[in-house]
DNA sequence: AGCCTGTGTTAAATAGTGTTAAACCCCCAA
DNA sequence: TTGGGGGTTTAACACTATTTAACACAGGCT
């Protein structure tokens, strides 16, 4: 549950964003301007600051640069009237991550914010993700297909197709999106060759007869499980 | 010198932008649709993508949505006329970070994507002096690569080696910049001279089967831990 | 100087991957 | 029923990667 700090001088709209905030889980601190919102960033640490720029008492983009010296990665996003670009450039410039003009949809900023929220959490260890394809288990990362004790390693173009087959199953996987992601584009000899790829992974999990990879004409692949 | 990879299907904006990321400071990749922009991801590995929607071949959001599962870190960009909310919305869900409407000011641009950039690389910069790989602890400075209480020493390519596989961990890293970055140059013998690094590094880390240093043939190698 | 050791390069044999070709199959429409 | 256009399969091929080994070279040591 998110908080945004948002310092608007405008009750009517700081009331309008606030509730639309409140709808959608975030937990919403107002403050009228930019010494308010100062206080207000240091009593309540939120996750995010939303500020207009034209205030009474400290502009917005007095207070970003204040609040930015005193924590360097929290996005701050402006929220304003004034689209020349002189001031979209002076508001990056002082540590602003995101510049949206009024007026703006709700929907647009309730985007931006999470994407801005979003872009923070830096995990990068994925775990291992491993499916069960009938009988088989597949660990596309690793390109591994077992069965029983056994292993195969498959080629990473093999590994893919077999992934995405498997994202699809049950459903018709397109031939030529197929084509466009892997190979690049939509041509003959690359239909060939998925042509050759479908039939090895048919080989690869023949074991088990209750998969099939059949062939909608035309169309793509299904995968059955 | 950040690398942007750009994707514009018309040429005549494709070139001022181009031009004028350059004339700052930028290394450019440029693309004409989607397909051609994921091969060029693939193969230059650059810092940001800057891409149009509507093109031909294949579209903006598709592509984002393939380099998105390939790498969830890079900072996505949309360049568009298209500025209903919904394709903004839209955007942004398939894992964009900022959507910019066209027409736009080149400053306004750059300004943005120096915003991106500079959001990111607080992660990437420095490693602590020691990373666990797999059931490994590796120190990048000292060159230790450590398993149980027994150490062993790298050398020097070694070990920048795998700092770099490590870094793009569960992603993949380019043959060629790694290449450029470690050799000078992609030549045909200093690509034989990887494949033997990489041979020995999969041999220091044999005592895992968990952690797989797997080939993506033409396109370079991906460290799973 | 001569010797040892560690490091990176070159070479060569082998293995693996993806593409092309060709023969065949089968569905469907004329 | 027949012919054509996918689709399937096998095989051959070109190319890339893997592995092992031999080698060259530099630095440190005696």
């Amino acid at each position: 549950m998110p908080t945004v700090l948002l310092i608007e001088d405008e009750p009517a709209l700081g009331m309008i964003v606030s509730d639309s905030l409140g709808v959608r889980g975030f937990k919403v601190i107002n403050a009228l301007n930019g010494a308010e919102g100062l206080n207000m960033f240091r009593e309540h640490q939120p996750d995010i600051v939303v500020a207009d720029v034209m205030m009474p008492e400290m502009d917005g983009f007095t207070m970003a640069e204040l609040i930015r010296k005193e924590n360097p990665h929290i996005p701050i996003m402006f929220l304003t009237a004034r689209s020349q670009t002189a001031d979209v450039v002076r508001g990056f410039e002082l540590g602003g991550n995101d510049y949206l003009k009024k007026p703006f949809s709700l929907d647009e900023l309730i985007v931006r914010i999470n994407a801005l929220l979003r872009s923070k959490p830096e995990v990068q260890n994925e775990l291992p993700t491993l499916v069960n394809i009938g009988r088989y288990r597949f660990d596309p990362s690793r390109q591994k297909l077992m069965l029983d004790g056994q292993e195969v390693l498959l080629s990473h173009r093999e590994a893919e197709l077999l992934r995405r087959l498997y994202e699809q199953r049950n459903q018709v996987l397109g031939r030529s999106s197929v084509l466009t992601e892997l190979w690049g584009d939509d041509s003959f000899f690359n239909g060939r060759s998925l042509d050759v790829f479908i039939t090895r992974l048919r080989r690869y999990l023949r074991e088990d007869a209750k998969i099939q990879i059949i062939n909608i004409r035309g169309i793509g692949y299904k995968l059955i499980i």
